[in-house]
DNA sequence: ATTCTGACGTGGG
DNA sequence: CCCCACGCCAGAA
């Protein structure tokens, strides 16, 4: 693993592994950490291969406004949020509530 | 090489 | 609060 792989998901993947349990973090702070700044688009693309990688735990990446955007990618639309749910962190209507504590930041938890 | 598409982000009306 | 447009860049057809 860890062997440089020059593709843009391994990078993603990377990070999405280092979410802490029962934490959330957005595309825009994972693209950031990455350098690719803007295009946290890519991100959420690249979360698209994490189809093949079961370790990376999707649901808790969420945008920018804490929103479940990407619960209708699961296996069911309900999953992502029933995840978090187990994992403590409380969704109402795809918002993760609480969402400023639960937010965990890569570029600054990790730049630590 | 060209075109299109995105699980986004920010800003403006 | 809602809707629209632009930027951004990597990969697939």
């Amino acid at each position: 693993m860890a062997k440089n792989e020059s593709g843009f998901f391994e990078l993603v993947h990377e990070v999405a592994k280092l979410i802490p349990y029962g934490r959330v973090t957005t595309y825009g702070a994972i693209a950031r950490y990455l350098g690719t700044g803007k295009s946290a688009r890519m991100v959420g693309w690249a979360m698209n291969a994490s189809h093949a990688n079961p370790e990376i735990p999707a649901h808790r990446v969420v945008n920018s406004s804490g929103l479940l955007t990407g619960k209708a990618h699961f296996e069911t639309p309900d999953r992502m949020q029933e995840l978090l749910n187990d994992e403590g962190v409380l969704v109402k209507d795809n918002q993760v509530q609480d969402f400023k504590e639960l937010f965990w930041d890569p570029s600054k938890e990790l730049s630590l």
